[in-house]
RNA sequence: GUGGCCGUAGCUCAGCUGGUGGUAGCCCCUGGUUGUGGUCCAGGAGGUCGUGGGUUCGAGUCCCACCGGUCACCCCA
């Protein structure tokens, strides 16, 4: 084994069946998304290392300890990208902000982030997500979760929950932490290391803190949602009239906090049964594009992890059905055969050849395991008389056709 | 990054207190006469027991380190 190459830590490789479900989840998504006017993005693998120190923030976890940063040969700091908000919005600053507004986009991207290898936190992941950007109406925030939710329902997620809540803006969350952190200094002998830890980094995370006996002071401290702006309230409020609207199930949880500085007013984790963790989160993000050097800009998405989401659910792929093998077992036969299964597949027909094996016992026996609906066989005597056997797998039936008439036959048969 | 558990074929796993690696199941390939599958039968391929050291007459089994996985913490999708 030592001879051999494993996937780098943290990576993986996709075939088979994991693929086509994986594929599946996606081709899901795009099926809400695309008729509710989200287009695909594709921003670059890498990025100016700068582009993620701003936005995400120094302090953050994701910039101090987990990207995977490096120099080029010009002596530029790049980094792969650990997450795509931040360059979506770059590409937004770079041009998409003349498409007409807002803009309503989707993405499938691979993030890397240099952490602990576990279930659901791997180095390399993918994300399905999804940005809206241009427009402070709460009702995309509503827009962007209800679809999500579809989506989830389409991949039959168990126990599907969406935490909701609202963490302010610049205007009020900078008093509200104020508070909070008077709180927090008033009981400071009442918490743990790891709050106190918190206090210094961010304050808002210490809500979050799962030592009992810290939640039991905590109970106490106010409230972000207590504490909201008279916009950021109207703000919230009309969110959650548009989700109740569209009857979308929610759990209003005042401790939920963003990890990441640029986010602000409607925060949302979705999470399913089976897995510890969140599988997807989201939020607006209105101060993103001044701190990466943009006008004011509002915003708001999700990302969802695809691992982790196929680790709860994973939706089978309907049947292809209706496909041909082609099974040749005439040698001269093999071009003109060939050739003629292009021109099925040119004409609609999925179809494909056993190449394994001559013999025609092993062909059937692929095309069992297949699934194919039909199997055009020729031998010698078929070749001879210009014409194939196209047999039926479900009931056995055979029937002689011209080689003339095969891609007809073929394509209109169902 | 810290701590616990784990690592035998592509996959799921046997392997006792150290004494020659399993006819195991699934998957893959071949054959069961010359052209008929979903079954059955027979055969085969595929492992330096994660890697490297150490203890021992002898290590899949015990010890150490590394690699990989997993759980908790941190954080997050």
């Amino acid at each position: 084994m030592s001879e051999r190459f494993q996937p780098p830590r943290g990576t993986r490789d996709w075939f088979g069946e994991d693929a086509a479900v994986r594929r599946h989840v996606i081709d899901l998504a795009r099926s809400v998304f695309e008729p509710a006017g989200y287009g695909e993005v594709v921003t670059p693998g890498f990025e100016d290392t700068e582009l993620f120190a701003r936005s995400s923030g120094e302090t953050s976890d994701v910039v101090s300890k987990e990207m995977y940063t490096f120099e080029d040969r010009s002596g530029r700091s790049l980094t792969l990208r650990p997450e795509s908000t931040a360059p979506v919005m770059r590409a937004y600053l770079n041009g998409m902000s003349r498409l007409p507004q807002p803009v309503k986009v989707w993405y499938c991207q691979s993030h890397f982030r240099y952490n602990a290898v576990q279930r659901g936190r791997a180095r390399e992941h993918y994300q399905f997500g999804v940005e809206v950007v241009g427009s402070p109406d709460a009702a995309v925030d509503a827009e962007v979760i209800a679809l999500q939710h579809r989506w989830y329902r389409l991949c039959g997620v168990p126990e599907l929950r969406l935490e909701l809540n609202s963490i302010g803006d610049a205007t009020c969350r900078p008093a509200y932490v104020a508070l909070l952190e008077e709180f927090i200094d008033a009981h400071i002998d009442q918490l743990d290391d790891e709050c106190l830890e918190r206090r210094k980094t961010n304050p808002l995370r210490v809500l979050d803190c799962k030592n009992p006996s810290c939640q039991a002071v905590l109970a106490a401290a106010p409230r972000i949602t207590d504490h909201l702006c008279d916009d950021c309230a109207a703000h919230f409020a009309e969110v959650r009239r548009h989700l109740d609207a569209r009857g979308v199930d929610y759990e209003l949880v005042p401790t939920l906090v963003r990890g990441l500085d640029y986010y602000t007013r409607t925060a949302w984790e979705w999470s399913a049964a089976g897995l510890a963790t969140s599988i997807s989160g989201g939020g607006r993000y209105d101060g993103l594009a001044e701190q990466i050097g943009g006008p004011p800009t509002p915003g708001v998405g999700f990302g969802a992890g695809l691992e982790r989401l196929l680790e709860v659910v994973r939706p089978q792929p309907p049947a292809p059905g209706g496909s041909v093998l082609f099974a040749v077992i005439a040698e001269q036969a093999r071009p003109r055969m060939f050739a003629l299964m292009d021109e099925a597949r040119a004409a609609g027909v999925t179809a494909d050849a056993a190449y394994g094996s001559r013999r025609l016992k092993r062909m059937l026996e692929l095309a069992s395991k297949r699934g194919d609906a039909r199997v055009v066989i020729v031998g010698d005597d078929e070749w001879e008389h210009e014409q194939a056997t196209v047999r039926d797998m479900t009931s056995g039936e055979q029937r002689s056709v011209a080689l003339d008439e095969l891609v007809k036959e073929l394509a209109g048969g169902f």
